[in-house]
RNA sequence: GGAGGGAUACCCAAGCGGCCAACGGGGGCAGACUGUAAAUCUGCUGUUUCUAACUUCGGAGGUUCGAAUCCUCCUCCCUCCA
């Protein structure tokens, strides 16, 4: 691959690249770079955002670069104080190294264990003592400190700031020292404490890490940030049939967004699958190939395949998935009316509610509409009672 | 410590004695159209034994034929002064 080639794939998606000259320098001495990107040892629970980074670190190990998985341990004592005035509290050693764990886990989907060197950043800051403390907090000053936006917001309002939230950055910069990092990755917020490396770098003599900023992907709405508590986001935990209702339920603006920062293809082939759809090929057909990638990567090829099967099957051609929950309901006097067997079977959540779908054209009995409310079905009936497009369970009555 | 403003359904937000199960917007759900797209249009969005009844407007009491609306006390939030 050439330099040109390897800087367009880095480029990829990033927010900022700092600076992009130093890098190409880098890459043309092709010299082997070290990729540092730091992980708070919080408990973890990724969805496919989380992601973005990951996989720009995997960029970097398949461009033959020694990539270093930073778990901040020394750093989770002191709490992050991005943007929110509440005081973390702090892990004990024991939690860390569960979180760890479970950290790996999930990153190995996606990085090469082999390639992959964790660190610990107790592991240099656990050795140094006060006047080592001292010592860092002289390379930076206040009034430089307080540049940071969110300092400076809430110096200026008058919210308080604790001393020891002026050691996060700095802390965060030297691990850049201590681990000799040629590019530090993190995300968009991260930007001052990244620059905070390339400062304390300097000053110790060496040349000031590349910093690369990469976005906060968009949720499923594609306007809000991922997150798990709007509930627009895809868990990478998730079942491959979640994953793939979830991504071919994205608009296709939102789709090349993914494609640049969630999947492995080439730049070539992303130009190629534009070039196709301006031609008159189908989108959703391209966001096939994606949802495809993505569950691969987080489960198999054949779940994957499975899942496409199975999503044609279901709402290309209108056939009741197989994999359907099936439950025993008790009849009152031999009968049960059909919103009573929509409630208790946990399809609506209220009798009202049910009674309203049945009135919308919502509900379906083995394919059939139902447009009586008052419909009551005899124990024995064994249907699959269906409300709306995608929620299904197969009932029989006693 | 003093002065004032506020708390309404998932969220924002009207209503300020009967026409209020409560305007409007967002979100969500369903239907149409489709590619389970997106956009758009339509409907729904407290519960139940559902053309009717019952329980809701921070909490507890009270006034009234009748209260989300008035009064008292309590809890919580915000703004200004000290």
């Amino acid at each position: 691959m050439s330099v040109q080639d390897a800087l367009d794939l880095i480029c990829r998606g990033a927010d900022e690249v700092i600076k992009i000259e130093e890098l190409e320098k880098k890459l043309k001495d092709g010299k082997k770079l070290r990729i540092k990107a730091g992980f708070d040892p919080t408990a973890p629970d990724l969805h496919v955002g989380h992601t973005v980074l990951i996989n720009k670190m995997r960029q970097f190990q398949d461009l033959g670069h020694d990539v270093i998985f930073l778990i901040g341990d020394f750093t989770g004592m002191i709490g992050d104080p991005t943007g929110k005035n509440v005081t973390r509290k702090p892990l004990t050693r024991q939690q860390v190294l569960e979180n760890a764990k479970t950290y790996q886990q999930q990153i190995y989907k996606i990085l090469d264990k082999d390639k992959t060197i964790v660190e610990f950043n107790s592991n240099w800051f656990g050795q140094m003592n006060a006047a080592d403390m001292i010592q860092l907090s002289a390379q930076y000053t206040v009034a430089r400190m307080l540049e940071r936006d969110d300092f400076h917001k809430r110096y200026k309002s008058g919210q308080s700031i604790a001393i020891h939230e002026f050691m996060y950055p700095l802390v965060q910069g030297y691990d850049s020292v201590a681990l000799k990092a040629d590019v530090e990755l993190g995300g968009t917020d991260q930007k001052f404490n990244l620059l905070m490396g390339r400062h304390l770098q300097t000053q110790s003599g060496q040349e000031p890490q590349i910093v690369i900023t990469m976005p906060l992907l968009e949720g499923l709405d594609g306007i809000q940030k991922m997150s798990k508590s709007l509930g627009n986001y895809i868990g990478i935990d998730e079942s491959p049939k979640e994953m793939f209702g979830k991504i071919m339920s994205i608009s296709d603006d939102l789709m090349w967004r993914y494609y640049d920062l969630l999947s492995f293809k080439s730049n070539k082939t992303l130009a190629q699958y534009r070039i196709d759809v301006d031609n008159g090929k189908n989108p959703r057909d391209i966001k096939f190939e994606l949802a495809i990638e993505i569950i691969e990567r987080f489960h198999s090829r054949q779940a994957a395949l499975d899942a496409l099967a199975g999503f044609q099957a279901q709402f290309q051609k209108g056939a009741i998935p197989d994999d359907i929950k099936e439950i025993k309901l008790d009849t009152e006097n031999g009968v049960l009316g059909i919103a009573h067997i929509l409630k208790k079977s946990g399809l609506c959540p209220s009798t009202s509610d049910a009674i309203r779908m049945i009135k919308q054209g919502a509900i379906k009995v083995d394919g059939q509409k139902v447009s009586d409310t008052k419909q009551i079905y005899p124990a024995g009936t064994n249907a699959v009672f269906q409300v709306g497009k995608r929620k299904f369970m197969k009932i029989s009555l006693s």
